[in-house]
RNA sequence: GGAGAGGUGGCCGAGUGGUUGAAGGCGGCGGUCUCGAAAACCGUUAUGGGGCGCAAGUUCCAUCGGGGGUUCGAAUCCCCCCCUCUCCGCCA
């Protein structure tokens, strides 16, 4: 949610940054409904000053003058002006609070105000490429795709029996190299003070509303309407509600967070779309950074978590180039996203296998998670999330950058010490 | 699932209808004392919103898990919901 104070002291500023995104419709919409409710806000807090000045001297009179016939008769008198000031007040506290949900909602609309370095656009062509590491691998052989290479490890038929398209079973080797690929990420955060989470996946509207995904993605979420909940597309959700409602020490930020979660898509507009293994499934695992930022500290922050999924993508021999995501491009609740794209052998391109955002105090706001500064007064922290290693795009970058001839993979050095052999046999 | 107890400020904890936004304590901040620190003592210390003000500030409203209700007036009484704890039952 945007700081509502901006709305009235710097309109203009908003709508330009919104307009970079396309995006500056509800805007004068919320500035009307703004003044509305606070024109509703000063007549209602006048009739209740009053209302509650007559009726503390209704207790000044009934205790001073007990048994005094004309003291009573006051009294009598005071409480029925009070009980006319009730009933102008039921109808205008009625407006008042029909006036302010419109407004909340209009402002839970608004998406964030994107960085002026995040480049115009609105589609995923104009993300601006920041920079390309490495070389693609140079293969002397027909190469193979991840389902190929994992042959029976990957098995989508036997999931889409048990789940539906786009469910698959992990099986041997491929489940032991997700087991790998996640141990390494996880070790690798916790040696730079990260805190392993293993954190619920079933949710209250609240975490996703606070999060940004709601109102707006409700198509992209699984709900469990019987118990009011629902399931996670990326343990952010549940990272961020952590400190949901909280007031968090200066001193203590940043507080980062590892999250260990199963996420779930439904991928509804998706249909048709990398139908092909497990590049675009409905349920996959996930390993998440998570940063409870000081607000002044959060654009290095940003870089910071996107040099350690770089780092990761190194330590696992990817080929890849890191874009900055166009503004009309960012989910509502980024400010900026870097997405790292690795090249897929299988596919001959470079595909999103990470994502890093900055959301500033977006979802701050809506979670109501503020830090208390050393100097001066409450405000509400910066969020930042990024992807370290997934059980889908990760592991295929994994199978179709070190693939072999022979239809073998050879397992990058980083994760041997995990459990795996230098070679995975696998088809 | 059944029965009971409870949710109060950054934290602990008092408070069953009328200056209670809320005692007391802890913590924080400022000060006295000290070469300095500790201790002791004094003072201070909630959040959100509206109005006025360039600002410091000032004033009003709201807030005692959430939402309704009773009343002139609710932290306090009633109803619904959420959560925590204890016991019983069931079960991975």
């Amino acid at each position: 949610m945007l700081d509502p104070k901006l709305l009235r002291t710097d309109p203009e500023t908003l709508r330009a940054a919104l307009r970079r995104r396309g995006d500056d419709g509800l805007l004068d919409h919320a500035i009307m409904l703004d003044s509305r409710r606070r024109a509703l806000q000063s007549r209602v807090d006048d009739l209740r000053a009053r209302r509650n000045a007559v009726s503390e001297s209704i207790g000044a009179i009934l205790k001073e003058a007990k048994g005094d016939d004309a003291a009573v008769a006051r009294a009598e008198a005071a409480k029925a002006e009070t009980r006319e000031l009730k009933a102008t007040l039921d109808g205008l506290e009625a407006e008042l609070t029909a006036s302010a949900g419109e407004f909340d909602a209009a402002m839970l609309q608004i998406p964030n105000l994107p960085h002026p370095s995040s480049p115009l656009g609105s589609r995923e062509e104009d993300a601006e490429v920041v920079k390309v590491v490495g070389e693609p691998p140079a293969f002397d052989f027909e190469t193979r795709d991840h389902l190929e290479l994992a042959g029976a490890g990957i098995d989508m038929e036997r999931g889409a029996r048990t789940s539906g398209s786009r469910f698959g079973y992990l099986t041997g080797d491929i489940a032991l190299l997700w087991m790998a690929v996640s141990r390494y990420a996880i070790d690798l955060l916790r040696a730079k003070g990260f805190t392993p989470v293993n954190p619920p996946v079933l949710v209250r509207r609240e975490a996703l509303v606070g999060t940004g995904f709601l109102p707006g993605d409700e198509d992209a979420i699984y709900a469990v309407p019987g118990d009011g909940l629902y399931l996670v597309g990326t343990s952010e959700v549940s990272l961020a509600a952590l400190h949901l409602g909280e007031i968090l020490a200066e001193e203590d930020l940043p507080l980062r967070y590892c999250g260990i979660s199963a996420c779930f898509r439904r991928e509804a507009g998706a249909a048709g779309r990398d139908t092909r293994g497990i590049f675009r499934t409905h349920q996959f695992e996930k390993v998440e950074m998570f940063s409870f930022c000081h607000p002044e500290r959060s654009w290095e922050e940003h870089d910071w978590l996107l040099s350690i999924e770089e780092e990761i993508a190194q330590g696992l021999g990817f080929h890849y180039r890191v874009v900055n995501i166009a503004a009309g491009d960012l989910g509502s609740s980024a400010a900026k996203k870097y997405d790292i794209e690795v090249w897929l052998p299988g596919q001959g391109r470079y595909r999103e296998l990470t994502s890093c955002s900055n959301t500033t105090d977006y979802q701050a706001r809506r979670l109501d998670c503020r830090m208390r500064p050393v100097e001066g007064s409450l405000r509400p922290v910066h969020t930042l999330n990024g992807t370290a290693v997934t059980s889908s795009r990760t592991v295929i970058g994994i199978l179709e950058t070190h693939q072999q001839a022979d239809g073998t993979v050879a397992v990058p050095e980083a994760l041997q010490p995990y459990g795996l052999p230098a070679v995975l046999g696998l088809s």
